[in-house]
DNA sequence: TGTCTATAGTTGTCTATACATCTATAGACA
DNA sequence: TGTCTATAGATGTATAGACAACTATAGACA
């Protein structure tokens, strides 16, 4: 066994380039059993706290499993590499060199909401509720309808806010930390609405994330963003953390 | 200052909550000086070696900020996580407990691609490709049309696989080690051909997932999934790593 | 034969110690 | 006043040793 490279990085990386490396030609195949922490140990002349420091490390990134009084064993690949990153259209838009517009189309607050909205954030009493909807428009073409509830209780001077040059992204992640987040995506035909504000024809088809966002116990936003599908694709190029 | 909580965790589980708490309640504000790691020893009654696990692995979490020589500092929230995974339609499937059966439409070796085909894997001269179409239905019911085209040079025997028993994931993912993958999502209207597999009308809406997969610098498959938007959504609920 | 138990082997945690490395700064010096 | 330097204090790495917790299994025992 060749042992560890003699560059300038710390041992326990110098270990974990051994492991991957020694996964990465083949030489340990999936689902095969490493040599205990002690051989590893006495192989490659380090301190056992080292090696067990790289096979942790490596455990956490996911390349490695460990089973307490069994032993280390090589991770099937990892299926990781089917993430998609959501990021805000404003940045999108700006990042791919494009003008941006956004046109407000309503801002309001709603006292009383009715049931589906009660529902969607699992209000028990009724509990007044911020409402806007605005339009994406990329050079002049609009491609994105984004609508948005919120929780007055969480964020306050939602309807004070200028939306055309604060995205509501922007302004909701500064004024309200966010525990978790659920998305979900679909593909519906526009409806009349849908059509008029994002000029296109009815039934056309529509590209759509909602996103719920969560504080603490408490639901936070609901969102429903609606793409013109010919004019937009969600995607993501992810290289896998190689080495 | 209260100390460390008496649960049966870890001690360094017990430290990494100590801090967390103290991020959480406003104690240790954005941008804050942390206790030396000395202090903290001394204060919390265990070794530094403990401390600094604690630390590290906050740090790693993205709770933490670390500059040797100088300290160790509350960072500021997370830039919102907004991940979608993509699993495979056979696994989701039979996790939603419901029966998944395959059809396989389609298996053949494309001798002579066409210019679109050859383009997508960015063949500079003619090479065969292995084409794939797969429905997959949950109860009975279409839900996914899967089409696969595959690099003959990197998959072997793709042609004899029976796909109604085993997922083409399955086999690809073990035969071949992926480097890097892109994903596309788009909506468009059903095809005839779509209409009469996923048995829909013509131009009902259906999420399109384009996939591509590298291995090493070559591109080894180009996929299209093509769901149907009213009977499915991708989906994804993120907890970020809270305590 | 079947069941229980002691044990060897493995990973998990924790400590005490040492030295390396980096940063900011107080103080010497020109 | 300005510059350099030694130093205190912080994090980073590495080791040796100890014990805890878990698993599989060989061997004792009924």
């Amino acid at each position: 066994m060749p042992g560890l490279s003699n560059t300038a990085l710390p041992l326990y990386e110098k270990v974990k380039d051994f492991v991957l490396d020694n996964i990465g030609n083949g030489n340990w195949p999936q689902n095969e059993k490493l040599p205990s922490e002690h051989e590893l140990t006495s192989s490659l002349g380090v301190s056992r706290m080292t090696v067990h420091r790289a096979l942790r490390e490596l455990t956490a990134e996911g390349y490695l499993r460990r089973v307490q009084g069994v032993g280390t064993f090589v991770s099937p690949p990892k299926a990781q590499s089917t993430l998609i990153e959501i990021s805000n259209i404003i940045t999108e838009i700006k990042a791919r060199g494009s003008q941006h517009r956004a046109e407000v189309i309503l801002l309001e607050r709603i006292e009383r909401p009715d049931k589906m909205l009660l529902d969607a954030f699992e209000f028990k009493k009724l509990c007044p509720v911020d409402h806007s909807m605005v339009v994406h428009y990329e050079n002049g073409v609009p491609v994105q309808l984004e609508e948005r509830y919120v929780n007055t209780e969480l964020v306050k001077n939602y309807l004070d806010q200028d939306f055309t040059s604060i995205g509501t992204y922007d302004y909701l992640q500064h004024s309200t930390p966010l525990t978790e987040v659920e998305h979900l995506i679909s593909a519906i035909p526009a409806t009349e609405r849908h059509a008029r504000l994002l000029h296109i024809r009815e039934r056309d088809s529509c590209l759509v994330l909602h996103r719920k966002t969560w504080t603490g116990q408490t639901i936070a936003t609901v969102n429903t963003f609606t793409y013109v599908g010919s004019r937009y694709s969600l995607g993501s190029r992810y290289l896998p953390p190689k080495k």
